[in-house]
DNA sequence: TTAATTAATTAGGTTAATCTAATTTATTTT
DNA sequence: AAAATAAATTAGATTAACCTAATTAATTAA
């Protein structure tokens, strides 16, 4: 089995694969996991004799497929114990991330399948993230960035790109729920800002950082 | 925080502490730990060192209270999460032994009290081992060895000395199930097999081994 | 394209948790 | 009580995961 820290590592190659290309920085790595550059080297170099990484010097790692599926693996418990935390247990969207950081490296793969059964096999955390599927197949989102959306689009908010307590808490407050249908009704040109009409609901305006931090599913053009 | 490791040695000094009297002895730690004694020594001088144990070269140790309240919630955490796996999961009570080991470490009191809401605030385990209540606080039982009845004498299972899927599978297999009424119907003198009633059942007959690893709660004389 | 800057690696250490082999301390047995 | 046995400790290593300081490699700027 893989011990937690190699598969936070693997964790965070994944991620930042996905967000910024093929290869990973070591300085990438040593940032989102909070230690300092010689550790993360030296641990590339251990995760290479695994395979779990394709390491060169100075070029960066990617993952192997092995490594792929084990990162894979982490998310999808992760995600699935975020929705059985919120679900389930009453937390808020905002708290639960830290105790799924935990409960993600629980290693059973009859665990989490019947964690996904128990739960009615959801198909997104509680922040509209997709949960891959037992044989570690995310589905491919049409999201877009609310921020993309032109004037009189509308769409339906389906995810959020900051994770954040505090953006997730000004949702709240704001009363931006997740499946909320959203309408754009201006774009201010000097700062961006926009007014969106949420259903049922009077006009909000949003900064541009929260526009582009909000998934939406764009409506088909009528 | 603790780390997992402390918390399993905390684990069983407080098992041992129980079972077999005050002070416990680095080999007895060694064998249920599966490591071998000098590792014993260290962890237990640096566990010493964070006032979790004392310890006295050559003469075991005990818990502090520090080191009783760790102890303790981890019992906790353990058997609230076997309830979980059994009653919500549906895993069979041999079965979850080896994940509650892992699911126990999991570090937030306020998850193990929202677990403990969302199970119902069980007071025993699925194998009738007491759940430790919120404040560190067990439930005194007054179960005894069926064993110990004496021809004649009735009472109700309530949980089980040996938990080892063998025995658990057994009982499963005899229809013996925790809640069940038992009536001792005979005592065989030269073996000790107990022939025992159960609720609507005919009789069974049952080893010493095994009468000597049912806990009953036994019924008051009419 | 050389110089300056930034990123990554090597070298050498630390800590927790483990090990084996050797030694010391306790407990039994004769 | 001395000898034999068993239990516990010390000594010295190992491994994973981290660190700082020094060096090398890669990138950007002049």
């Amino acid at each position: 089995m893989h011990s937690f820290t190699e598969e936070n590592y693997l964790k965070a190659i994944y991620k930042l694969q996905e967000a910024n290309g093929l290869v990973v920085a070591t300085s990438a790595l040593a940032q989102v996991l909070e230690v300092h550059a010689p550790s993360v080297t030296d641990m590339l170099k251990r995760m290479a004799g695994k395979k779990l990484v394709t390491y060169q010097k100075s070029k960066g790692v990617k993952l192997t497929e092995k490594g792929r599926q084990v990162a894979v693996g982490i998310i999808r418990n992760h995600r699935l114990w975020e929705v059985f935390l919120v679900d389930k247990l009453g937390y808020k969207w905002d708290e639960v991330h830290d105790l799924a950081e935990q409960l993600e490296h629980i290693h059973s793969e009859d665990l989490t399948n019947k964690l996904d059964m128990f739960l009615g096999f959801p198909k997104a955390d509680p922040h509209g993230d997709p949960i891959p599927d037992a044989n570690g197949v995310l589905p491919k989102s049409k999201a877009v960035l609310l921020s993309t959306l032109k004037m009189g689009e509308r769409g339906t908010f389906t995810g959020v790109t900051d994770h954040t307590p505090a953006f997730l808490n000004y949702l709240d407050k704001s009363g931006i729920s997740l499946g909320n249908s959203i309408k754009v009704k201006a774009i201010e040109e000097f700062d961006q800002t926009y007014t969106i009409q949420l259903k049922d609901k009077k006009d909000t305006v949003i900064s541009y950082k929260v526009a582009n931090s909000l998934l939406v599913n764009k409506a088909e053009a009528a």
